[in-house]
DNA sequence: GTTTTTGCAAACTTTTTGCATGCGG
DNA sequence: CCGCATGCAAAAAGTTTGCAAAAAC
């Protein structure tokens, strides 16, 4: 029988460092090219590899904006909430919505078991519009 | 003075046509092999940017279902809806919304200019579940 | 005939995979 | 030790770009 355990490695750590000094959403490039600039080197793999599992322990939140790249951030500290995205310089502010009210407004008739949903909004931030 | 106009060019056409043939959102491969299968070669830059005129042309809704592709489906003919998506089928159902209801429960408190939204639900279907 | 559109080749971006080496407990 | 994690190389998948040739009007 063989022992399973994640570990706390340098790569993890650090990733989960940049992770907690963000407050936006960022990509696995944020991560790369942030780390890089501080001269600490992670391969992009296991920055992919680390979002991959800290997704499947519900570390982080796997966010989609649309344009192609899929953004992380932590899960601990924030409630449930979803995301205003300016489309012009792609500020990110966060919403909280009642989620019992949502869902009681939608009154979906469905034979699906919904076990999550997205929903972001796009428009154009206060100093864009 | 030069003149501006879109052609209705063959591989326009034969898009349009898959997409009218198709209830469920297509990605370009869709579109690409559909057509392939019947003999009817376009290229796939063709699909691309064919689908990003008519995405600009308010003729086709772009949608993200989180796999890193994107799909597309005809706007005209439906009402505005949302999706359900069997994380397990990949089947999707439309869902319409009362998005008057839904903007109320939100209640959003925000500067930003919101112009548009998604939402999408996953789940498992029926037959998955 | 002139403008728009196409197909092809090539590049670019994001993400994934295989594998030998290396670190953690 | 020994298994899990890392870095590196390479590839896969989706998308974009430049350009000459072809089609539309």
């Amino acid at each position: 029988m063989t022992k399973i355990g994640y570990r706390f490695t340098r790569p993890r750590r650090l990733i989960f460092e940049v992770l907690e000094q963000h407050i936006k959403p960022v990509s696995t490039q944020d991560i790369f090219q942030f780390l890089k600039k501080r001269n600490k080197y992670i391969d992009l793999t296991s920055i992919y590899r680390t979002l991959d599992l800290m997704k499947k322990a519900t570390i982080v939140n796997e966010i989609e904006f649309g344009d192609g790249k899929k953004r992380y951030e932590l899960v601990k500290g924030k409630n449930h909430h979803h995301h205003l995205v300016c489309k012009n310089c792609g500020d990110v502010e966060d919403i909280e919505i009642r989620e019992e009210k949502l869902m009681k407004a939608l009154k979906i008739e469905t034979d699906f078991k919904i076990e999550k949903h997205t929903l972001e909004f796009f428009g154009l931030c206060d100093k864009c519009k």
